[in-house]
DNA sequence: ATGACCTAACTTTTAGGA
């Protein structure tokens, strides 16, 4: 089973992208981030032509998160937010269990986490409650001892292999010691990073900034990230980051970011 | 020579991204 995570910058403006990918890599799951649209406007009918069901949790311009699953898998059991966020009103978690016969299951979740900038206004304490509540909710999952994979834009450089200019992140919610530390709590609940546990060289990136030539420069970020409950990561089979994407026409600044898992 | 942002929206500027 291959599961792609994928900030898509807008579905609508990146829906040729997609729809190409879909039919070259042919994954099994893939988690979307950033649809910024409705659910309404969700190019369903395009997805579900190229082979895919599809579940959103979407929202007006910003954020906005989806699941796509390729038949004959199916999505069962789907979650919409994070336990604990009633009153968050901002689309930025969805998650099913994906099974298929001959397939054992797993759980996945598509996460959009907040940027967290700037650093001295309310938004970077949402990221980190963002990030505890996540941690609390992987920690629940982990207790069932199934597959479950985590994936989305984490907006967390876990280390400073994972830029190309570290030390010009240092200052940003994206690097803060107290954002990679909640990162290293997930990873603390049993979570493996399945990009990281499957190639340990430095520059792997999955973000390059649209401004001041980052793609060309090379001047990138990894932050999209795929965390791999124990059950998980004994089927992990391999990772890999769809670098090539960031050089088509009018790119999402995130790449697609695979694992494949094996059957069972 | 090179690199010179992108997207959505109550759009002609602003907010948000990272």
């Amino acid at each position: 089973m291959r599961i792609t995570t994928w900030n898509v910058n807008s579905i609508k403006q990146r829906l040729p992208h997609l729809l190409g990918f879909l039919d070259e890599a042919k994954p099994d799951v893939v988690c979307l981030q950033e649809l910024k649209c409705q659910d309404e406007a969700f190019p369903r009918a395009e997805v579900e032509a190229a082979g895919y069901a599809v579940e959103t949790l979407g929202q007006k311009a910003y954020n906005g998160v989806a699941l796509l699953v390729r038949a004959p898998l199916a999505m069962a059991e789907i979650r919409r937010g994070l336990p604990g966020d009633a009153a968050d009103e901002q689309a930025r978690y969805i998650e099913a269990v994906v099974a298929g016969e001959g397939t054992a299951p797993v759980r996945v979740a598509s996460i959009y986490l907040p940027n967290g900038n700037p650093v001295d206004s309310p938004k970077y304490p949402y990221k980190l409650a963002f990030l505890e509540r996540l941690r609390r909710h992987a920690r629940t999952l982990a207790e069932a001892e199934v597959p479950v994979v985590l994936a989305g834009d984490y907006n967390v450089i876990p280390d400073p292999a994972d830029a190309a200019d570290p030390e010009a992140w240092r200052a940003d919610a994206l690097f803060l010691p107290a954002s990679r530390a909640a990162f290293r709590a997930l990873l603390t609940e049993g979570y493996t990073d399945a990009v990281r546990a499957c190639d340990p060289r430095d520059g792997l990136y999955t973000f390059w900034d649209y401004q001041a030539g980052c793609w060309p420069r090379n001047q990138g970020i990894r932050i999209d990230h795929l965390l791999l409950s124990p059950q998980a990561a004994d089927r992990l089979v391999s990772a890999s980051v769809q670098k090539h994407l960031r050089g088509s026409d009018k790119p999402s600044d995130h790449v697609p970011v695979t694992v494949e898992l094996s059957a069972h």
